[in-house]
DNA sequence: TTATATTGTATACTATAATGGTCAATATAT
DNA sequence: ATATATTGACCATTATAGTATACAATATAA
């Protein structure tokens, strides 16, 4: 049908996965800014559904223990598609 | 233990990935960077693991019909979060 | 093989993400 | 209610992603 997830919606949802990680460690923006080496200005940009580099996000993720998991989804997702293609 | 996963390697995983959605679409860099109205060096920029920003490669994504798959799985792991706090 | 298409890489230029700063708006705590 | 902490938003500057172009290195086809 038609196409109703818009890439700005998904930013927005990035953000939001984001934030809600950060709450549950009890750490303030600054705080893993601070720690990352990156600004707050930048966090704050990815948190509210800005535009930003795949480093800031995974930086992000790996202090949050996030980066192997996705590491291991991202592999998982293209051996799946590498079997469909064997199929043909 | 130790982290090794480490930023650049996942980096290369979403290239690798990406490249094999496009390849299983049969359409080259030039057509989907085209399509897209992005460059074909920002495309190879992504799909050799370089530095780039989300929209590029969420625009990639929702081109290779992955954007709303990605978009319900991040929805889902932040609501798996949000469970987990509210038990305690 | 040889031709053709596709991809990798490099470079100079342009567009924009990242930064540091400040201040207002909200949360949170006292 | 009123401090205090945290976050959202804006601005100028700096760093870098995105771009166009060209050409070499590989794939793929003839």
């Amino acid at each position: 049908m038609f196409d109703l997830v818009e890439i700005k919606d998904t930013k927005q949802e990035i953000g939001r996965y984001i934030k809600t990680l950060r709450k549950k460690q009890n750490i303030t923006q600054a705080q893993l800014a601070e720690t990352l080496d990156i600004s707050r200005t930048t966090l704050q940009n990815l948190e509210t559904g800005g535009n930003f580099t795949v480093d800031t996000l995974l930086k992000v993720l790996k202090e949050l223990t996030q980066l192997e998991s996705l590491h291991h989804k991202i592999v998982e997702a293209r051996e799946q598609i590498g079997q469909i293609q064997s199929l043909y």
